[in-house]
RNA sequence: GCGCCCGUAGCUCAGCUGGAUAGAGCAACGGACUUCUAAUCCGUAGGUCGCACGUUCGAAUCGUGCCGGGCGCACCA
């Protein structure tokens, strides 16, 4: 919306003031906190003063007088040092609501955009184990970004990179084994770096029990140790689409680190480089001159002892991404990873694309307090806590609400106490309560009038009149443009924030004034009418968030 | 030592591609339920935006330096 009344302003204003085209790109239209500066308002005199010479308020006089008899707006004012402020017209307030209303929970989408194919990879948490906080908020922020990249326009594929090679993934099947062979010879060593955690006993017991034989029988000690590997990893992936079902996080498509290894991904991506001059020998070594893009000093791909490096499998995971096509892809990751990001960048780069094709979002540490104090380990199984045994004790929508809430390059403090607070303190409840309010008052007005949310009712928008309605109308109209640009500035904690704000607004609304008003059947109309779309925006946010909303409460 | 991130009200955090008196929630204090759910609303109080220079009409926002906190600097994954 913005951007549409952006190019409205422009088309007129440079007719009469030609220098504004060399202005266009820093022109700012921002609205106002105070809500009696306008609508809209925009720095363009400021801008302008240094090129006509003439100061801020008096070149803010003329744009005032050329753009005041425009339908879209019902007054335009000059104010402070030059700010421009509009004031929208009713019609455009209406028809904005009627999308409201119409559109249900995908209120303001642009879907059929088709601005171009994304690919958002998250979570990749090794498959040797469950799910901690730190993968849940990484779940949660990269969910929500996908979502509202798709809302702006986006086609967006979201990606989960199983790294199911390496040396953690032979641990995992060293610890597994030896747990399984404790089962009858308690003094079986345990290898002292394994996974210490209750669920490798877990899969232990069930292995002995399904496969027992199987794996006693097995020639070498290395197959059987590949067979627990494999089949642990089975196990504890099964148990991560779980783990993040309970957020409401699925994935389009799991890719497999083995994979690259067994498909020869990894000798294409070199041999790519290579003919690109990006690759030498030193020390028995093979070494990428990530250098040339930045990075602090060349990598190691293949080591003098043949085997290849993690990176050289995530050069090849990125080569394959990269011919998959995507405008840009995104990468959420530990912030403790920062330090890789250089190296993994100059290998992309040398594919031949921009700088900006790949981004890169860190997630920072979750810390969990109850009781003022921090929560360090689980007493259930002496180990962290993971997202699961979080969910199970403060629910689904605190845990997701508050990890969408903080930015996501901050550190975020978890209360347990607040997230379990049923009250005012705690923000999900906040805004679910905007959402059954409204479901009540449609109860109550089914009964007493007949009137339910999927009656098709019209009705006279005109007397939305009340600064409270007027404070809603606008927002609403304001939100696909908040969204845009949380999509765009990668900031999906905006969505929490923009949630508040509409409910809070609804809040107020609701102390003040009542809806159900026998004498005056036609405003009562125009105010249910006007909850019907607080309803569907709610719902559009809840459904980017994986919010339940929430009848009643 | 080098690099990345953070430092805003007592607490948890928004605001940061410069813009109008720096915002919200919690905590504190005072009000509003015979009314569609008070899990709500209204009000009061609370700030050298870590510090110092600089850039300019204008800096919490940009630059440089410093201070404090977190993290990272592998032929590990």
């Amino acid at each position: 919306m913005k951007s549409e009344i952006k190019n409205q302003i422009l088309d007129v204003l440079k007719k009469h003031i030609p220098e504004v085209s060399q202005i266009e790109d820093k022109i700012v239209i921002e609205i106002p906190k105070d809500e009696k500066l306008g609508d809209f308002s925009t720095n363009i005199a400021f801008l302008l003063t240094k090129i006509i010479k003439k100061p801020p308020v008096q070149i803010a006089g003329q744009i005032k007088d050329i753009l005041e008899n425009l339908p879209t707006f019902s007054k335009v004012e000059v104010a402070g040092a030059g700010f421009l402020n509009f004031f929208l017209s009713d019609n455009f307030y209406h028809s904005i609501l009627h999308k409201a209303v119409n559109e249900g929970d995908r209120f303001g989408e642009q879907r059929e955009k088709n601005k171009g194919k994304i690919n958002i990879e998250f979570v990749s948490a090794n498959p040797t184990g469950p799910l901690h906080l730190g993968h849940g908020r990484g779940a949660v922020v990269g969910k929500i970004l996908s979502e509202i990249y798709s809302y702006t326009g986006y086609k967006v594929e979201r990606e989960f990179y199983i790294n199911d090679a390496g040396n953690q993934i032979r641990k995992l099947g060293e610890s597994i084994y030896a747990r399984f062979r404790q089962i009858e010879e308690p003094d079986y060593p345990f290898p002292e770096d394994g996974y210490h955690g209750d669920y490798i006993k877990d899969i232990a017991k069930e292995l002995y029990l399904l496969e027992r034989e199987k794996i006693l029988s097995m020639l070498s000690e290395d197959d059987a140790v590949e067979f627990c590997a494999n089949y642990g990893k089975n196990y504890l992936l099964d148990k991560i689409k779980e783990d993040l079902k309970l957020i409401d996080v699925e994935f389009d498509i799991w890719y497999s680190e083995k994979h690259l290894y067994e498909h020869g991904k990894v000798e294409e991506a070199i041999k790519f480089l290579k003919e690109k001059d990006m690759i030498y020998e030193k020390d028995g070594a093979l070494w990428l001159k990530t250098t040339i893009y930045g990075d602090d000093k060349d990598r190691v791909i293949r080591k003098s002892d043949g085997s290849y490096t993690y990176f050289a499998g995530d050069i090849a995971y990125h080569f394959d991404k990269y011919r998959r096509g995507y405008d840009f892809i995104i990468n959420i990751w530990g912030s403790d990873h920062h330090g890789y990001f250089p190296r993994l960048k100059a290998a992309v780069m040398s594919f031949g694309v921009p700088e900006d094709w790949i981004k890169v979002l860190f997630i920072q540490l979750v810390k969990l307090f109850k009781n003022g104090q921090e929560v360090k380990m689980s007493k259930r199984s002496g180990d962290f806590i993971t997202l699961r045994e979080l969910v199970e004790e403060v629910g689904k929508d605190p845990v997701i609400y508050f990890f969408a809430s903080k930015d996501s390059d901050t550190h975020l403090n978890f209360d347990i106490d607040i997230a379990l607070e049923k009250s005012s303190e705690n923000p999900v409840f906040y805004v679910q309560y905007a959402h059954a309010r409204i479901s009540s008052v449609f109860r109550e007005a089914k009964e007493r009038f007949g009137i339910d949310l999927e009656t098709d009712f019209t009705s006279q928008l005109q007397l939305l009149k009340e600064d409270a309605e007027k404070s809603i109308m606008k927002y609403i109209a304001a939100i696909p443009d908040l969204i845009n640009e949380a999509a765009l500035k990668n900031q999906p904690h905006k969505i929490t924030g923009i949630t508040y704000e509409l409910a809070s607004r609804f809040h107020k609304y609701y102390n003040t004034h009542k809806f159900l008003i026998e004498d005056d059947k036609e405003l009562m109309m125009a105010r249910l009418y006007l909850l019907k779309a607080v309803k569907n925006v709610l719902r559009t946010l809840f459904k980017i968030m994986g919010i339940t909303p929430v009848e009643r409460m």
